[in-house]
DNA sequence: ATCAAATAGGTGAACGTTCACAACAAACGC
DNA sequence: GCGTTTGTTGTGAACGTTCACCTATTTGAT
């Protein structure tokens, strides 16, 4: 089994250069007062001996994990997933952050969190105490969840927060907060319409329960109304739900004057509305264009591809990640909030609308 | 900076319960030889202390790290990634892999490795060192490769292949492979459309590199054989990307007897075939029956739905989790290779053949 | 030349856990 | 009653690193 692993240890470095363990180590960690050709010894020798210090002893004596902890719902992780509903925010949150992390010789860890059981104490208690994170990532519904700031700031751990509504963590300075612009995301793809002549915008809003969604739509509703035009005359519920986009859709497309744009909240719902308004015999873009949330990987491959707005979810977890690391440095203050802007890719599903 | 975290120790524990550090390290372990009652006095002041092991002081003293190492190949994830081609491997690979770990008490660690430079040896070498994980996974294109084998025996970590061609590693014990059944799959496919009452059943492979590509053709091939039917009349060539299968799709449909049924080797080909057909003035699935390989997230919501051959990627994962795990007891022999069948996902995009 | 300050390097203890081994009690065979 | 096994608990060392403290050397100002 393997039990000596016979790794080459600070020790044997040490001996090798022949000099005491702490040179070594303050070597390692760059740490001053070493001498250029003392330094520059020791590191052959560690080159050559293809050392590298353990995390584990490393954490053991009070310094850096290295390890930043992103932590995620799991009820909602597995059942996003199981449905495969086409959010792949999963895989780009991962890689985001850990792609930064590997940048800095730091490593994400992804941990999944239960806090319908009352487990939540014990669970993500014994996840910091076994793991001593360098900081934690909270993604929602977790970046508002009161107890889970409590245990963090508790076991001393920095957090940032990704989505959160507010900054109910009493502006504690463990916690900074990240977020993406859903409002000027939707301003964007509102803007994109108007500029191609359109005057009548739809707009399939998400479920009131998430803020996001309201946030949606004010973006909407604010650019219309810097145009001159009545957002609220074209707005529909939906519910991120392709069913709700279809019958969103419908009712838009049954209205006296129906409009020639509709934004859908999300991709399912811009799908829905496209097959809805094939059925009602319209040509997208031609008689109908449309503008999606999300621009998950297949909608490029559609028909016609969807126009949408790509959110940087990806760079969510890349920034939580570099503020999480630069705040360890000593006297480092990290902004408090930061708002990352959405893009507007343009795609085959938007056109001027019809002469008429 | 929180140096000292006042973390609840093994020593408190004993304090608290009157013992020995060794007793509570034996009740912790589930190690024999302590009598019940004192076994549950020992819990008891773990559970009122909340106290967990320091993941880091374990590892330290030679026991398990509880830490599974997933490598994944650098460039690709991120071609993949960036590119968003549709597959969503990572989040499933991931999360199956994640979720096997949190039943036995382990975490995964998603691990990017660079192939292309030289930095393997010291790279790879520095995150088992750094790390020293109970067990690595490996997927393609590492599966096979060799140094990267050589590395992790080298540091005596067990490893499991996914989707590995074959079994030279050299029978080492360390390894086991699991790997999803293409043939099979295919044959699956092949099957439903037969019984469905086809009889041309053409097919878009996937680019010769892959040798899942050749396994997919060659299930289809045996199954056509196996109901007296000509597989190779109906091959055409693709390479996975949509282009590639819009090209081949207007070759089969362009044909003197044109398939009534065509089976891709992925989405992407498979929605530029849809698009292809009708664009031929074909409806899908009256006039011709479309079978898929991924199963990728949107596919339910395409117009018509697609029936596809769903892969089994995250059981991969969470099956070389449990085999490594397993393979930690002491005598115990893993089966050295698993095959996982894949299963077929009927939507609307197949159907009997036009009567004609 | 003298003394204080700054710099370069070393020493022992500590971190929290497990391992090897010792110690002791109880149970067993004869 | 004695030696032997078996089961239960405790003791000291070890794992690899950093921290606090200490010593020796060099530097600079007087």
């Amino acid at each position: 089994m393997a039990r000596r692993r016979l790794a080459v240890t600070i020790k044997h470095v040490a001996a090798d250069a022949g000099v005491s363990l702490q040179t070594v180590s303050r070597v390692i960690n760059n740490e001053p007062n070493v001498r250029p050709e003392m330094r520059e010894r020791v590191q052959a020798s560690i080159d050559r001996l293809c050392y590298v210090p353990s995390i584990a002893a490393q954490r053991m004596s009070g310094s850096k994990s290295y390890l930043i902890l992103a932590l995620n719902d799991r009820e909602r992780t597995i059942a996003d997933w199981r449905a495969r509903q086409g959010t792949d925010w999963v895989d780009q949150m991962l890689l985001g952050g850990m792609l930064e992390c590997a940048e800095h010789g730091y490593r994400l860890i992804f941990e999944l969190v239960d806090t319908h059981e009352d487990h939540l104490e014990r669970e993500l208690g014994a996840a910091l105490a076994a793991l001593q994170p360098d900081g934690a990532i909270l993604t929602p519904p977790h970046s508002d969840n009161q107890e889970i700031l409590r245990i963090l700031t508790r076991h001393h751990v920095p957090y940032a927060r990704i989505g959160a509504l507010g900054d109910e963590d009493g502006g504690s300075p463990a916690g900074v907060r990240v977020s993406m612009d859903d409002e000027g995301g939707a301003r964007l793809a509102t803007r994109h319409l108007i500029d191609l002549g359109h005057r009548r915008i739809g707009f399939i809003s998400g479920p009131a329960e998430y803020r996001l969604a309201g946030w949606r739509v004010d973006g909407w509703r604010a650019e219309m109304a810097a145009a001159g035009l009545d957002g609220d005359a074209w707005l529909e519920a939906g519910d991120f739900s392709y069913a709700s986009g279809a019958r969103a859709a419908r009712a838009l497309l049954a209205r006296a004057a129906p409009p020639s744009a509709i934004i859908a909240s999300n991709d399912q719902m811009a799908l829905a509305t496209i097959e809805a308004a094939r059925a009602a015999g319209l040509d997208i873009p031609r008689d109908l264009s449309v503008v999606s949330f999300d621009n998950t990987p297949l909608v490029r491959f559609t028909t016609p591809p969807l126009t949408a707005v790509d959110q940087p979810i990806a760079e969510t977890t890349a920034t939580a990640v570099r503020l999480l690391i630069e705040a360890q440095r000593e006297g480092a203050t990290p902004p408090p909030a930061t708002l990352l802007p959405m893009t507007l890719v343009t795609r085959g599903s938007t056109a001027p609308p019809p002469a008429a």
